[in-house]
RNA sequence: GCCGAUGUAGCUCAGUUGGUCAGAGCAGCUGAUUUGUAAUCAGCAGGUCGGGGGUUCGAAUCCCUCCAUCGGCUCCA
């Protein structure tokens, strides 16, 4: 017998060799034709596994965040297989379970394209499949064994992904006619599944990498009821009718002219009103924190952004220098506002007794975005920044920078933006060319984030290799209406323009 | 930029075996009505069917190309 201890620390005993749906089942029939997945002793595994010995276990249903994942991380593998039923020849890269549903990375045949009008095929060979009860059978295998099976298969992208993998952890996992390279969990079998839908396909790059070849990624979302998935179409129709862009057309507040060009905003007399009265506040607030403002134009000369790396860093992907009729002079349309704030900070000199200088500016800026990026007035070409730029000492670099997180928090609570992530942003230390300024001052500046957020009791995530090239930064990202994070406020030291 | 899709009156949309297919509702205008909260009645006006090129006796409808938009990827100073 073992002892089995659930998240209630109650302790029952069972039979060695027990899965944990019988274990379900002890507690109601109902739980174990719903248990997808379980974790035991912290690990998430199979629900139709043996356990041998005392362990700690959570039984995970579709309710739970890790069920879903096993329930949408299955039914990738179900929209692979029907992919290969249907389109023979296809080889398959990765397909994970993501936020709402699912997608699977496949590279088709010279030629061969899926368009939404096959979604409903697909669809129907996925909900056939899943009808056939098959379930997931769990298979380990040597590194040897696996990279010899897919070298003779020809699949040059399984075999990069073992080739990164430890030999000893590799494990496969069957349903039906189909294997896939997979750590699992998986549900108990396919039959779970009752509701697919097949949302959309799209281009992928292979590893997220631009210059490599572009795989196709197909998109699905699946329930095990009918019911779910109607009401998951239904928020989806919901979420659309708030999404800003329908709501800035319907209320007149801001258009775009293909003439005027794309992410261009043009801001009608409503919309006008609306952005006078979020900067009068914005203003109120600045001015009572103690920025003082600010106003610089509009381009600066080309000569401003190589002095501050920028131009290094941007210069191609920007809009290209303005030349001057006569005198051959370059001027860069202002992509933004930190170099002529450091102007203004140098102007005249100053004490250190006078510091911290806290400029502010609604600097209008445009950026070159890829035509594919942008996205009503969230990334646009030409946009207002509410900036400001703090000058202070080195001992008073945390007390400032909680003032600023101070200020995001008042002015997010301000506006009803209750639902914010906040992302301290560090650099890649494996790839340090990418970054300019002294590791010294790197590691400064990423000390001072950290401890100005602890400070503050804000929970955070730590992204490594997201810092801006001149230094790490504290971003508040929100959600907007159809549940796209977008980053709101942001927060950076930098180190380098400074001294540049 | 890349993959897929879309682009018909101000708005929402109908119109795909190419041949009275240039339409509807709402909005607008004119007139009537005066009735308590979006949608009374009648009439009128409004479109290079995204732009350009091609195939055809004939194209909104087929082909090419460009532009924009949408869903993703990449990017995001």
């Amino acid at each position: 017998m073992i002892k089995i201890t659930f998240p209630d620390k109650n302790v029952k005993e069972f039979e060695e060799g027990i899965t944990a749906i019988d274990i379900a089942r002890s507690i109601s029939n109902r739980l174990a034709k719903e248990v997808i997945a379980i974790s035991l002793n912290g690990e998430l595994q199979d629900a139709t596994r043996a356990i041998e010995s005392d362990a700690e276990i959570k039984l995970f249903t579709f309710n739970d965040e890790e069920g879903k994942h096993a329930f949408w991380h299955s039914s990738a593998h179900i929209m692979a297989q029907a992919i290969e039923h249907l389109y023979p020849g296809v080889k398959l890269w990765v397909g994970p379970a993501i936020e709402n549903g699912f997608y699977y990375d496949i590279d088709l045949p010279e030629g061969m394209v899926i368009s939404d009008n096959d979604f409903k095929k697909i669809e129907a060979e996925m909900l056939e499949l899943a009808r056939q009860k098959n379930v997931f059978i769990r298979k380990e295998m040597s590194k040897k064994e696996a990279l010899e099976h897919y070298s003779q298969k020809g699949d040059e992208y399984k075999v990069d992904l073992i080739s990164g993998l430890d030999d000893g952890s590799i494990t496969f996992y069957t349903q039906g006619d189909f294997t896939d390279l997979c750590r699992g969990p998986h549900l108990p079998n396919t039959g779970l599944i009752k509701a697919i839908k097949v949302l959309s396909v799209a281009g992928a790059y292979w590893k997220g990498d631009e210059t490599q070849k572009q795989l196709t990624r197909l998109y699905g979302i699946s329930f095990p009821k009918q019911k779910y998935l109607e009401e998951y179409l239904l928020m989806l129709k919901e979420a659309k009718k708030r999404d800003h862009r329908k709501i800035g057309k319907e209320l007149e507040l801001f258009t775009f002219s293909q003439k005027v060009g794309m992410g261009l905003p043009l801001w009608l007399p409503k919309g006008a009103q609306l952005r006078e009265r979020l900067e009068n506040f914005l203003k109120k607030v600045q001015k009572q924190y103690g920025y003082e403002p600010v106003i610089t134009p509009h381009i600066g000369q080309k000569e401003l952004y190589v002095t501050s790396g920028h131009y290094a860093k941007y210069g191609k992907d920007s809009f290209q220098p303005i030349n001057t009729p006569a005198e051959g002079e370059e001027f860069l349309l202002k992509p933004m506002n930190c170099p002529h704030h450091c102007e203004i900070y140098r102007s005249k000199p100053h004490s250190y007794k006078d510091l911290p200088i806290r400029y502010a500016e609604f600097g209008t800026v445009y950026r070159y975005e890829q035509h594919g990026e942008l996205h009503g007035l969230t990334r646009v070409r030409g946009f207002t920044q509410d900036d400001a730029h703090i000058f202070c000492r080195p001992d008073q670099l945390k007390e400032e920078f909680i003032k600023v997180i101070d200020i995001v928090l008042y002015i997010f609570k301000t506006l009803d933006f209750k639902n914010f992530t906040t992302q301290v942003s560090l650099r890649d230390k494996e790839n340090t060319e990418k970054y300019i300024g002294t590791d010294e001052n790197w590691g400064k500046a990423e000390k001072a984030i950290l401890e100005a957020v602890e400070t503050k009791g804000i929970d955070y995530k730590v992204k490594t290799g997201e810092a801006a090239f001149y230094g790490p930064k504290l971003d508040f990202m929100v959600k907007d209406a159809i549940g796209r994070e977008w980053q709101l406020g942001t927060i950076q030291v930098d180190y380098n323009l400074p001294e540049r």
